[in-house]
DNA sequence: CGACCATTTGATATGGATCAAGCGATGTGG
DNA sequence: CCACATCGCTTGATCCATATCAAATGGTCG
């Protein structure tokens, strides 16, 4: 997760003769020069950003905040795909259409791409063609890793959810999180009242704490990854 | 999935100095110039192809035959995700390291293309480049849709799943399944009894017959689509 | 024919959903 | 400043879909 230095191709500089590896170097294009393109733009809470089906004509970066992404259901249930946290990009999409949806779970601040921006340079600087790779490659992998999620059970969703939410803004152990019990269920296809059953049982077991509904101490992360099987 | 007539590059030529836009050519590169690149290779019925957290030195597409992706986790559950069909290329990693397992589920035959020469392409060729952004954006289209699969009942799960296998190889109607129940009982996260019996509910309410148990005739697309939600 | 393996069918158990209160924060108007 | 409404969360009671355990059936191959 480290952050690499920019690479400081000029904006507009074509790939040079001699082009680099093209799987070799660790890129931080869409990190770096490309977000000069883009314009920060603030989202309320549960403010739509796009929806699914409609023309993907921007990809996002969040700045500040946490963004959903979800699909509904013809029966009216949801599924969260994502959730979105500073510095992950989303409505990254190949196709012409978004395939989700995409709501500011809190107060947010996203960055705005157009996407024929990025496709244009992508085809003539082949690092930024290597960043879309990379970011789309990441994207299949933390959904792999969510459909293994979906198949366990929901003491191992609840504990996987919880690791992997640390990983991303643990400070310390203890987690602020920015969604609800409900965002929690439909992300890990539970009803609320599961969700909040097992945490329950988990601060039984002294696994974690929930000093507030919102904060998560993690008391005893082997006793976590142990259930997250 | 009509295909379009190979672009024809030639092999080594590099992008041309007004390159096309990046994302509005429909490519074919992995399935025409490339596949040029790489043996193909025989593997007999539940042969492994990789391992999970072997080198991803290779990238491979389905010739004939039909392979399957799994992990098992640790506690001895397995999770398939995905059955290869000729024609798909699986494998496809940015990591140094395959993240699933895969084996052929049937005697199969595999073009096996070594990583490097695709990816030293890719950095010269953006229309490469760009088809390597697509499978993988195909990739995560497919695990998403799969992971909606996995929040569904147990009968939208195996009428999805029908529906997706007929898209990919029905011919009128009639699908010759090549994996057994316990292969598809570990891609929709069921057990096989419970695969049998919704296909014999499925049979019951004439969405279906089953003239032997590797062959499935769809009798109602309506009705399975309907429970797909 | 008989052994083996995959599949189906049957009986029962159970994890999580559903239905239904209760509870604790947060905010609002009197 | 407090009463009360609201909302998100937790807890409790019951139900049900699917898992589990067990047996029967059927198809394949020596």
């Amino acid at each position: 997760m480290s952050m690499q230095p920019a690479i400081q191709n000029g904006f507009f500089q074509r790939s040079t003769a001699r082009p680099a590896p093209f799987a070799a170097v660790p890129s931080n294009a869409l990190g770096g020069q490309i977000e000069l393109m883009g314009a920060p733009l603030p989202f309320g809470r549960n403010e739509e950003i796009y929806g699914e089906g409609e023309p993907a004509d921007y990809f996002y970066k969040v700045v500040s905040g946490t963004v959903r992404t979800y699909k509904i259901l013809s029966d009216g249930r949801r599924q969260i795909g994502a959730f979105c946290l500073p510095g992950d990009v989303f409505g990254l999409e190949v196709a012409e259409e978004h395939t989700f949806s995409a709501e500011a779970i809190t107060d947010s601040t996203v960055l705005v791409i157009k996407r024929s921006a990025i496709t244009a340079l992508a085809a003539r600087d082949n690092e930024v063609a290597r960043e879309l790779w990379a970011l789309t490659a990441r994207e299949l992998h933390r959904a792999q890793g969510h459909l293994m999620l979906l198949v366990k059970t929901a003491q191992e969703r609840v504990a996987g959810f919880l690791l992997e939410m640390a990983e991303r803004i643990a400070a310390d152990n203890e987690i602020e999180l920015p969604m609800s019990r409900q965002d929690i269920a439909d992300h890990l296809g539970l009803t609320i009242e599961t969700v909040s059953r097992t945490l329950t049982q988990l601060t039984t077991v002294a696994a974690i704490a929930v000093p507030n509904s919102r904060r998560i101490v993690l008391r005893n992360r082997a006793a976590l990854s142990r259930l997250n099987a």
